[in-house]
DNA sequence: AACGAAATCAACCGCACCGGC
DNA sequence: CGCCGGTGCGGTTGATTTCGT
């Protein structure tokens, strides 16, 4: 009541400056220490949202590369609306773009397939052989679409069973879902390889990372010993974070 | 140039998990 | 062993920007 009432809405220069500060003396754990002694008036978890999705220094800026794209695309299938296991992924990428980037994608997708198999009819939307339940996702008819982020299981319903799936994970092995995947999808799985070599030597996700941290061994895109031991063809094209304890 | 629609982005909310006490 | 606070995750919303007419 008496208290000064907590900021909400959009972040200001001087509080994205304040927060970096007390990041740095602090370091990126004990947020909602730092939102009280910072005197930023933010709640802990709007400290936190706000570094990792915006003002820690390894994030990538900008466009989503083919090669990240077709990624999102492949885990996503696997894995289902699990985004930020998927951002572990993907370098510099956090959970909330790639979520917002599958949004994106899919409306744009459930849209294109809308028009071309039925432009006159709007009820096809929703055939069961679909490979891709995703892409049978009706678009609204609405401005806002009733979008389903629908691939994979229930993550509602999952949250529950994080420890179930992950040793799920250690028997179901990517291998074989990338053999069922390449046989579904052969038209969307790229040669991946070739979609990186395409970025050349300008790619280089670590060549934006900002000098002042020394972040490179509590990199928010980091994975667990299973996760890491993944055969996914992507990993070994990015060196592997690991998460430990951070002395600043 | 103006306007509306669509796309994109940033942030909040609620829930679940985890660790300390 | 249960409670509680902190943290992380996924879903959703609203503001802003971009695009098309």
């Amino acid at each position: 009541m008496g208290q000064e009432e907590i900021r909400k809405g959009p972040w200001t220069e001087q509080e994205d400056l304040q927060l970096v500060c007390f990041v740095g003396l602090f370091g990126d754990r004990r947020w909602d220490f730092i939102a009280k002694v910072s005197g930023l008036n933010r709640t802990g978890k709007s400290c936190r949202l706000r570094w990792v999705n915006y003002l820690h220094p390894g994030l990538k800026r900008g466009k989503m590369t083919p090669h990240e794209e077709q990624l999102v695309i492949e885990l996503q299938s696997q894995w289902g609306n699990r985004w930020s296991r998927i951002a572990r992924r993907l370098p510099g990428r956090t959970d909330n773009e790639i979520k917002n980037y599958w949004r994106t994608h899919m409306r744009k997708k459930a849209q294109e397939r809308k028009r071309s198999i039925s432009p006159s009819s709007s009820n096809c939307s929703s055939s069961s052989s679909n490979n891709h339940p995703v892409d049978s996702q009706p678009v609204g008819n609405t401005g806002k679409d009733i979008f389903h982020d629908a691939g994979g299981p229930n993550t509602t319903a999952m949250r529950g069973q994080k420890r179930v799936e992950e040793e799920e994970e250690k028997h179901c092995t990517l291998e074989q879902i990338w053999k069922d995947m390449a046989l579904l999808d052969e038209d969307i799985i790229l040669p991946i390889n070739d979609v990186y070599k395409g970025q050349g030597d300008n790619f280089s996700y670590l060549s934006i990372v900002s000098p002042i941290w020394d972040y490179g061994s509590d990199a928010l895109w980091c994975m667990n010993e299973e996760e890491s031991k993944m055969p996914l063809p992507m990993c070994d094209q990015f060196p592997c974070f690991q998460e430990s304890g951070r002395e600043y």
